[in-house]
DNA sequence: TTGACATGTAACTAAAAGATTACATATAAA
DNA sequence: TTTATATGTAATCTTTTAGTTACATGTCAA
């Protein structure tokens, strides 16, 4: 078993590029080894070598060996985790889910 | 009346920093001048500043000026984008709400 | 076993990012 | 009207990032 130190900074730099964000739609199709991701961008194979290195040290990708192949997928841990930082502050944009907090935790309606 | 575009790429860059991120927590507490979000770093006031233009860059702050202070609030802009994208991608770490959604979809309960 | 295929890594380069100091501008206070 | 305060920007430097080509390794197919 590999226990993985996941560092949230890793996590949000894994995100902030264009290009990993792409890979990342794309793995939300389906798991893709590396060159089918690779042949779906102008820039060279090992630019997304890379990229793939730090999507999965970002927690946001694991890869399956299969044969000569590795296939890539998305993990839940990375993107959760991202997921759960913005949602804390969700009630800066979303006004009236902050009263129905307010009111559940009355007990009633809001 | 101004108008932005805003540029979900400039978002994300926005977000990727640690130093922008305690600044977004600062500022999620209230709103505060530059000088009072700078004075809680170790780096220099003109650091922050470029921190802070490149978080209202990424519509995640809104500046608001007062005699010579210029007061920084989050907006909920920014965020929202970034929630947004997110939770494009919920089903991959929320299997319950899958079902439960699906479960409304055809009508009955999950 | 030889050759092709799939992939990852090393070495290097160019561009972008983050910080610093110096400076300019606007406003409050003496 | 001076002086001090609050802030933003310019010029510059260093580090990090994203890309390239060359190469090493492992696996499948002749």
């Amino acid at each position: 078993m590999i226990l993985m130190t996941l560092n949230i900074e890793q996590t949000f730099k894994a995100i902030a590029d264009p290009t990993r964000r792409a890979i990342i739609g794309l793995l939300a199709e389906k798991e893709r080894a590396a060159g089918d991701v690779a042949r779906r961008f102008a820039i060279s194979r090992p630019a997304i070598a890379k990229h793939l290195k730090i999507l999965r040290e970002g927690g946001i990708v694991v890869t399956r060996r299969d044969g000569r192949e590795r296939f890539n997928r998305l993990n839940p841990e990375g993107l959760k985790m991202i997921f759960d930082w913005i949602a804390h502050y969700e009630r800066f944009w979303d006004e009236k889910l902050l009263s129905l907090k307010k009111a559940a935790e009355k007990g009633k309606e809001g």
